[in-house]
DNA sequence: AACTATTTATAAGA
DNA sequence: TTCTTATAAATAGTT
């Protein structure tokens, strides 16, 4: 555009096309400044070159992420939609396993019966019999040998009467014992989210 | 910058802004071209006018998405990541909560019973006990229903012996009564996700 | 980075 | 909106 007319294409010599690239970069941000004085306009430019160098320009008042997001909304699309479908879904799915789970509780709550079927109902009464009957077995156990353990803490005693046994004796900890810790989840814990 | 210098500045006057904004928007885009094909630049130019309209130009070589993802990647920063984050912070708390529902299943079906103190197997117990009841009570009522139910279209079947009632005398319809569908849910059925 | 001949962009008018 | 055109601004090639 002075000292002679050039094409509009590839610059071959690669030192050439760099002087223009950064001339007219050096061009375009100042009409992009100007336009946006001129004509109270929100202008975002990012370029980047040949070799990934990056350059952006933005209008003082505003900001490249405001440009983005007024961008998205207007066309009413959501360019990164892809990327947060597969985690909108995952979420969907995550919520929808843990109604049904809060669902099966309810259920062994004899609560939320009305969906079951007799054979549902049946079949329900029936693993709840076999499972409060292990449970059941598991309490026998636990008390018995916690019994145990308090005999032999008792024979320890009488052997040794001075209280010189390492373990001080706190019945707690056996009490307590294979107590894993914050175990009495209520179902009320696990507030739904939304 | 031509008939007459002009400062840069608001042009006043609403018309002459408008059709200012268009020549200059023309002529940034076309010197946005020339560059994208002069130097083998990508570029990506959105902008809004005052009364938020929409213009953009993007080099034929790139798409807006690809030149957006490049400048968070470029800065090393993810404009969206506040956004992506709380995401993922409810996807590990759904998790969390999906965690100790199923633990809070599997303690009722008389597994995972380890992690409990006597006095909450004590509690298990009775709580199960409890619930056991309520689905045996449950059970019977319907199983009276049922019954109730055959015994009047019974009698029904006697004051009308040539079968005009309504009713197509379909006992899995009775039988399978305020079943909602799909009730058989087992513990199984939800995978876990990772 | 500066210079400058020339091309290009564009403000104002039609 | 588009065209015209005098003039300002941008810039290709050179130093």
């Amino acid at each position: 555009m002075a000292r002679g007319k050039i094409q509009i294409k590839l610059i071959e010599n690669s030192t050439n096309r760099q002087v223009t690239y950064s001339k007219r970069r050096n061009g375009l941000f100042k009409k992009a400044n100007e336009l946006t004085v001129l004509c109270d306009a929100r202008v975002s430019i990012i370029m980047f070159s040949t070799t990934g160098k990056l350059h952006e320009f933005i209008s003082p008042s505003a900001t490249t992420k405001q440009i983005i997001d007024q961008y998205q909304k207007t066309l009413g699309i959501d360019i990164w939609s892809t990327h947060y479908e597969k985690m909108q879904e995952q979420l969907k799915q995550l919520k929808e396993v843990n109604r049904n789970l809060r669902k099966e509780i309810r259920k062994r709550m004899g609560d939320c019966l009305n969906d079951l079927s007799i054979e549902d109902l049946q079949g329900l009464e029936r693993e709840m019999d076999s499972s409060v009957n292990i449970i059941r077995e598991r309490k026998v156990r636990n008390v018995e040998e916690i019994h145990k353990n308090l005999l032999h803490e008792l024979d320890a005693l009488k052997e040794d009467p001075y209280g010189l046994v390492d373990n001080g004796g706190d019945y707690d900890t056996l009490i307590g014992y294979q107590n894993g810790g914050g175990g009495g989840s209520s179902l009320t814990t696990y507030a739904l989210l939304d």
